[in-house]
Order: structure tokens, then sequence, then C-alpha cells
DNA sequence: CCCACCCTTGCACGGCTTTGCAAACTTCTT
DNA sequence: AAGAAGTTTGCAAAGCCGTGCAAGGGTGGG
């Protein structure tokens, strides 16, 4: 590869007439160092375009100031707005965010862990994926902070974010049987995250409690061409449903548009729909999505917040609300 | 900040019974080390959860491994997958990549750059923004490599990838003309960046060579949003358009919804619409949108080919095709 | 005018790896 | 069996920055 000719503090040193830890200081926060003296390595800095290198630094103090996000699908809705607000709000905080694709094969959220104690990074925030306990507790065992995102796991150290869904199922009952809906149907993806599965079992023992039962189907990948599948498959019932609660909003979207366009069922007349995680595509005036807003900015300042703190502290444990957004796709009493 | 204790390969050395160098090799491919010792050195790296240092080898081969994309609006569709595609090849060819987020202030993207420089990044991916010249010559300077997509700069050194548009605006005339429209529009936003410009330039010379005038609005940043209020101002004329050509597909997308939902209309019977950059959304059954597809893959592939080339070569300059998709959003003949 | 104290600065070392070079060890040939 | 050729290994330096320590310079007070 080309011989990159960084220019080093000695050379800012000697142009400035000043030692090298003069330079040093200059650039470090708080460091002793007289205002005139800062101005000179600065002056000589900007001129020899220097920039104080962070791979040494970080090598110095023990801390990159990386922060390694673990990621998968990063193309869809949900994820890409929440990676924009984690590199956003690590970035208020000082911190640069590298990302790791852990698209297929699960073995490489692992990967991704391995690759961010290599970087030393200061911490990592797992949005996909399940590391295998030992990596966990590798990376605990480094020092490293770990925040895991909507991974309901049980792993002691790190930080874990979930979503308060003690009252999403009954919520969503609720609203359904309002809106005078009595064959309810739950549509599901074939991925099995733990909080898909939560979001499903709940609203199954929610509508339980209310006699009625739940047709459930499940299918393909947590996407909008799943969404039209399970409507087919759901739609083709002897008794149709009323009403869906699809795990999604994706799921959700693909859903009305098989719905009205396949089965040409009016939304929501003929048909309740309910989503989950409010994308800006839930707002649209084609779909008008009734959902559950995922409470983006909360999470990503939260997961910051934490790994800012001076305090490790134990396995800790946030629950986050996901408020109610009600539109056009269920009907109102 | 607690004290990481990462494992050095001194440690390494002592628990394999080897020395410092050994452990080197064996985590260096190619180095010329015996099998047996590898083994040993790899089994006790393996006990002690040892993972070596990238700051450090970084600092010597002066490669950090880590790529920086400066990009904004990465909620976005197209921008999403633009970055998972980067993201994936990168990692494929074993770098990794690090994340500027510029949203909001344009300035931010010469501070992106010198976040690049800072941690050394092998190179450099602009999606957003324009860089100023002082500092693209900083990052050539610096031995950096760096990569423009769609910013049509003239900036001496990097590689820049843009779109041949050549025939697009072209398309659009005949596709419309075809359908039989007459009065044609074009809807964009105000954001200026020369990529949009240039569609919308293209456009109004290629319908005057066939002796058409095009209404063209600005509106906004570019979104759903501002294309429902392009089509307020775009359909409350008294000529009212029978076909528009949005800049984005987002733009096209909030147009469609407009023009249905607030003016009644039928697409493709009263409005063709055509947009740009096949995002998902643009195939989903509600909108089946007309657009050009962004090769995405290609860019991806392109862009990293070139930064892991070995000759640096001279500015460089890089045109793909963005084949027309055609759905049913225009009428066909 | 001198002393004491504080701020500032330079020196040298530490932190972790890679790599050129030379020594040691194999192995094969004659 | 000895020498030559080729591997493998260890040593030491280099690459860059941060910081403890001690010395230098300056200032204020007695």
């Amino acid at each position: 590869m080309s011989d990159k000719i960084f220019v080093s503090a000695e050379e800012v040193a000697r142009k400035a007439g000043v030692s090298r830890s003069a330079v040093s200081r200059a650039f470090t926060a708080g460091a002793s160092i007289a205002p005139e003296t800062r101005r000179k390595v600065m002056e000589a800095a900007e001129a020899l375009g220097y920039h104080v290198n962070h791979l040494a630094r970080g090598l110095m103090r023990n801390e990159s100031g990386i922060v390694c996000l673990v990621v998968s699908d990063m193309g869809t809705p949900y994820r890409s707005a929440l990676i924009k607000a984690l590199t956003q709000q690590l970035q208020n905080a000082g911190k640069i965010a590298m990302i790791v694709n852990t698209d297929r094969s699960d073995e490489r959220v692992d990967m991704a862990l391995r690759q961010a104690i290599r970087y030393r990074a200061d911490a990592s925030i797992v949005l996909s994926g399940m590391p295998d306990k030992s990596l966990v507790d590798l990376c605990v065992r480094n020092g490293q902070r770990l925040v895991l995102i909507n991974r309901d796991d049980e792993h002691q150290g790190p930080l874990r974010i979930n979503l308060d869904d003690d009252d999403t199922a009954q919520s969503v009952v609720t609203a359904f049987l309002r809106a005078g809906c009595r064959r309810l149907a739950f549509a599901n993806s074939e991925a099995g995250t733990p909080s898909l599965m939560t979001r499903e079992v709940g609203f199954v023992a929610a509508a339980r409690e209310q006699g009625l039962d739940v047709t459930v189907e499940r299918f393909g990948p947590t996407g909008y061409e799943s969404g039209k599948v399970l409507a087919q498959r759901l739609m083709t019932r002897r008794e149709r449903p009323d009403a869906v609660f699809c795990v999604t909003d994706l799921v959700a979207l693909g859903f009305m548009d098989a719905a009205r366009h396949q089965f040409s069922l009016s939304i929501p007349d003929d048909l309740c729909v309910v989503g989950f995680d409010d994308i800006p595509q839930a707002a649209w005036s084609s779909y008008e999505l009734t959902t559950f807003a995922q409470p983006i900015e909360e999470i990503a300042a939260a997961a910051v917040a934490w790994l800012m703190s001076d305090d490790v502290g134990q396995s800790q444990s946030l629950r986050l609300n996901a408020p109610f957004v009600w539109r056009r796709s269920v009907r109102s009493a």
C-alpha cells in the first residue's frame, strides 16, 4: 500500500520551537501549558496539517474513543433510524462509531465482538443477534462496556435496554374489541427473536383473557414481503380475521397492501391493523398505520449516557415505554 | 474510566514459552513460523483471551484498516442501503467501517475528514455534502484515499463515482410522450445538490427539445413531506400537469399520496409519475413507481475495488448506469 | 534584595506491535 | 561426517503519543 506520510508531533515541535511534549500538551484538554505556547503550537500544527494520532493516543490512554455498533439488516427503516440516533449521540459525547455488519450467519456477532476487542473499542452496542456468553464475558473481563438493545438475554454485566411490553398486548386487544372485532390474528415472522416472540405470546394471552382465540401465522424474515404472504395465508382461511396485530410495521404494511390490492378489503372497515415500531412509512397517507413508537432517541440517549457514566455498576436492565400511536388503520369507537 | 486490562502479546509469549515476536508472527499472514510454534501460540492466546491490538498494529504498519464513511440523512432508505452495501463489502475486503454522521451543518463534513485523519483511516468515502478543497488536499497529501459518491465535484486526486445521466432525462420524456402526456412538471427539493440539479436541468432541456415546457417547482428538503407539498403546489395550478418527474423516490411517493388522497387523482390515468433511486418502497403495491435504479452494489463494489487496488493512479472518474425500471405509475403505450 | 512557591517545560520512559538482521537450528547432499 | 542452503527464532529498534519527575523561569511577598 502507499506510504502515508502523516506529519508527527515531532515536526510540529521543531516548527514551533518547542518540545514534543509541549505539542502533546497543547492538544490535551486540561494540561498545564501557557496560552502563548499553545497558540504557537496550534499555528504550526495548522500550517503543517498536523492531527493527533488517535491510534497512538488510544494506545497510551487505554481508551480509543471507538464504540462498536453490531447490527444486521441495517437497510431497514427502524434499524437505520436507530443507527442514525446512536452515531449522532455518540459523536456529541466525543466518541466515534464503528460499524460491524452481521448480515447472514449468526456466528458473525461473535466475530464482531472480537473485532471490537481488537480495536480496543471502549464499548460495543449490539442491535442484532445474540452474542455467545463466553464472548460477553471476554468483553466484560477486558473492561469493555456492552449494551444489548432489544435482546432480552440474561447476560450478566452489560446494560440491557428493552421495551416495556406489559401493556402493549392489552392495548391492542382493547383497541380491537372497541372497534368491534372478534376474529383476531397475529402475523409473525419466523425469525424467532425474543422480542418478537414476546409480542406474540403476550397478545395471545391478553386475548384469551377476554375469551378470544388468536389465529397465529408465521412466515419468513421480518419484512414487507412476508407481510404480503401472511395476508394471503390468513385472508384465505375459512374464518377470515377482522383484526390483525403485525409483529412489525414492515410486516403490517405488506399485510395492508395485500389485503387491499389482492383481497379488495377496506381498512379499517373490513380489517383493523396494528403494527410495531412506528417507522416513517407508517405515517404515510397510504397507510396511516396505528402502531407503537419505538423510543429511538431515548434508547440511544440511555445507551450513551450509561457508557459515559463513571460507575460501571452491576448488570443493569432498563425498560422504556413504546407509546401507542393512534392512526386510521383501526376503527375508532 | 475503568482500567481496561487487555492481555498483551508479552503474556502470551510467556505462557507459550516463545518470544514476543513469535506471537506476532503467529498472527501475521504469510510470516515465517513453524506450524507447531503457531499452534502453541494460538492455544495460549485462546486460553488467555488475547487479541491483536489493531491500534498498535496500525501504528506500526501505517495502515489502520479503518475506512471512514461520511454521511448524512442515514435514516433514508437509499442512504442506509448504500451504507449496508459498503460496510459489507469493506468487511469482505478485510477493512472496517467507521461512520461519521454529518447531519445538519455543512462544515461538519470537514470535521469528519479531520476525524478520519486522526484515526489514520486508510480511506474516506463521502456520501453527503462537499468537503472543502483544502481538506481534500490534506487527505490526499496524507496518502489517504478518498471516494466521492454522487457529488460531482471537480476535485483532483480522489475517485469520483457518479451516475451516467445522459439518457435518463431522454428516457423520461419519451415515456411521458408515449403515455400521451403533454403538461410536464419537475418536482425538486431546495437542497441544490449537484446531482439533483443535473436531473432537473437535463429534464427541462430534453423536454424543450421536444417542444415542451416543464413546470419546475422546488421545495424543502429531499423527502416524502416535500413531495406532498410539491403536489399541492403543482396540482393547484391553472394548467394542471399530467406528468411529473420527481427528483427522488421519496419525493415521488409523497407526491403520489397527495395526488391520490388530496386531489383524488388516479395514477397513472390522470397523472404519470417517475422517481429516482428505486428504494424498496417504490416497489410496494400501493405505489409501483416507475423509476431509475441506483446501482448500489456496483457503487460499493467499485469504491472498495479502487481503494484496495495498488495503483493509486490519478484523479479517476467512474460513471455507472442507473437502469430504468418500468412499473405502473406511467401509462404504457 | 532575596527567598519561596507556582507555573511551565523538557527529558525520558511506558505502552504494544511489527520487522530487519543475525544467530541458531534443520536437513540434505556429497 | 561435514558443509551448504534454507527455516525458524530471538533481539532490538522504530513508530507515536501521554505523563511523572525534576529543573528552570518568573512573580510576589517579606
